[in-house]
DNA sequence: CAAATACTTAGCCATTGACATAAGTATTAT
DNA sequence: ATAATACTTATGTCAATGGCTAAGTATTTG
């Protein structure tokens, strides 16, 4: 398996849920705590902390602890390897459309 | 609440998995039946048709039957949408990306 | 030191997701 | 008319997801 298929897998799944989209919305703002990026969501915060392994495990954010609290970065490089799927698909139908366009110019140019 | 968060819950569920992946990328090249679609995949077809489902269901694809012949086509304007997310993101991140309201202007062309 | 804070761990539960097999239906081919 | 084709429906298993409560562990704070 191509190994750039499990990575796609764990953002598109992570970013599956409004949750944690919002909390990716969030930290593009800047760094925060867990109980700040909580408190939006009517949740238990265990609850809340499970998205918060699922974003970091898809490589979305990072974390790290200082005292009792954990604080939050989006990383925004994982980020683009997911949007490049979405690139890498409009280049195979450009292709085509290219090809296209090449053959519609070459028929004219046999028709003179 | 907004009724692009169901939209983009499906879109980005679907695309998290690489059968379903496959799938967009071929019929990206152009329509195709089932067993065509299903044909590189070591996978019961019952197993296959839900991936099939899924997809539909996500707008991603459309799906007609001739015959005993089911053909899909893939339907780019979906996956737009889903792009757009990521652009939006990077609009609140990016200091280049500073025009705002353009992409507002996109979001309100493409409303379906 | 006691109490509040900020998570963390450990379960439990209902739903969904990703496969499977077996059997059924509707077309098309021979 | 039979047989092959192309799904379709029904059903089952098993793991993962998304929520909960209750109780635990470190850190501040008063």
């Amino acid at each position: 398996m191509d190994n750039s298929t499990a990575l796609l897998d764990s953002v598109f799944q992570a970013l599956a849920d409004p949750t944690r989209r919002a909390v990716v919305q969030r930290l593009g703002a800047g760094k925060a705590s867990v109980s700040e990026l909580a408190e939006p969501f009517d949740m238990a915060l265990p609850s809340f902390m499970k998205h918060i392994g699922v974003l970091e495990r898809a490589g979305l954010i990072s974390s790290n602890k200082v005292g009792r609290v954990r604080t939050c970065a989006l990383k925004k490089k994982r980020l683009d390897a997911a949007e490049l799927w979405f690139d890498q698909q409009r280049a195979l139908w450009d292709d085509r459309y290219d090809n296209l366009d090449k053959l519609l110019l070459t028929m004219k140019g046999e028709q003179t």
